[in-house]
DNA sequence: TTGAAAAACAGACAAATGTCTGTTATCGTG
DNA sequence: CACGATAACAGACATTTGTCTGTTTTTCAA
């Protein structure tokens, strides 16, 4: 097999590889090896070696199918040349203290539940029983339990651009701010509005002026958590 | 280790591994049976060979941590009992031509490159450069490469829940139909709008009265997909 | 041109991981 | 109570997979 030019080989495996792991599915050596024509293993070893110290892999030692994404977007693409990496590998590369760390730690999609709908009542149970998982992109200084997903019912959104049957993700945990788009619990029934803080006073707004601003009193609303995220798909 | 109702330890076990998987990191049998305190690995073999026979997991045979999920929504939750399940896994156990075709067919969240802006030119260029990755559960039908992903740029579908900055995930290769909402390249320009077939005439119409109907001559336009996804990150 | 660095190869080896066969204990039912 | 079905255990074994050590070839720059 003939050489290439440097770093040529080692990006277009990069490529594969990141692609095989965007979709769950860690190739081992020889698969890669195979998928390139090579004759050694060693070949791509040395390969992905390289690639884990430039930072843009990591890997779990001695494990099968240990390779996976840095965090982030640190990583980006990097077709042409070596692009200036400043992701701290030994971090990660360290056996540690155990595998939960590091599995957090990874290039962040992970599942987020779908808790039902907002405004459907009995928003306790839906939490024991969700109707599925998305895939979302979350910061890796967070724990992926901070999130879940609601489909929206009503229209009193739509000037924000949420739309009935969108999917919401909310995150948790952090103090809402004036003018965030929130999902808060009022009589046990869960709703999407923008929050404000007016004179000390708690306004739900909708955005939408065939709605009406709700002004729940503070022990009969709890603030979920706040918008991170819409999807919807169209038919 | 005292035994468990049936089913009860299978559902758990369950449940791990596709919380593992959804994070595209395939556990091994002794990972397992190490975070359930077994003490023999067959315990957990003998679950997960039911769990593929009664379709809630695939495997690929001969490989290591070469669980997966079932493509579609056809495993779902599962909590209580067993559910009736239609799919059939024969199809996928088998060790089949090769990897590609069962690689192409587990539950489905693909990468899907973010080409650039909507509205912003070079549309060609764009292709070779990707700025990134999402991940969409795209159906099983369909090939990952069919669909792509642009940043919105305007207000033109405002009307339609789709803002400034949106990400729009296209799909290519069908045809479109009078109504829906789609990625046109006009004058190497692509843009989002309606799209309406009128007297053999063809018509991107903007959601938003401030925008204009176009009417581009069939020469100078191309049609790139159908938008089947949006998606919105809040700050 | 020459030498260092990188690419690619080769094969032995060790560790991780899945497979198999057989045994014991518990649950539920007739 | 006896029986079958399932849970759980035990340990040997085979395959997959990663690691290592050494060699050959090619590229690029001094």
């Amino acid at each position: 097999m003939p050489k290439t030019p440097p770093g040529q080989t080692r990006g277009r495996i990069f490529r594969f590889v990141e692609k095989r792991l965007l979709r769950g599915d860690s190739p081992s050596l020889r698969e890669i090896r195979d998928h390139f024509g090579f004759r050694a293993v060693e070949t791509v070893r040395s390969h992905l070696t390289a690639l884990v110290e430039e930072g843009r892999l990591l890997k779990k030692p001695g494990r099968a199918r240990g390779y996976l994404l840095p965090p982030d977007g640190t990583s980006k693409r990097a077709d042409a040349g070596h692009p200036p990496i400043s992701f701290d590998a030994r971090r990660f590369a360290s056996s540690g203290p155990e595998e939960e760390e590091l599995f957090e730690r990874r290039r962040g999609f992970s599942p987020v539940p779908l808790l039902g709908e907002v405004a459907a009542g009995g928003f306790e149970e839906a939490v024991e029983n969700p109707d599925g998982d998305l895939l979302m992109e979350i910061p890796h200084s967070r724990d992926p339990s901070d999130y879940f997903a609601l489909r929206v019912r009503g229209e009193s959104m739509t000037g924000a651009g949420i739309l009935e049957g969108d999917l919401v993700i909310v995150e948790r945990g952090t103090e809402a701010v004036s003018g965030q788009i929130v999902v808060a619990l009022v009589e046990d029934e869960a709703t999407v509005k923008r929050l404000h803080f007016d004179r000390n006073r708690l306004e739900l707004r909708p955005e939408n002026p065939a709605f009406e601003v709700l002004r729940p009193s503070p022990d009969r609303c709890r603030l979920l958590g706040k918008v991170v995220e819409v999807r919807r798909r169209l038919p």
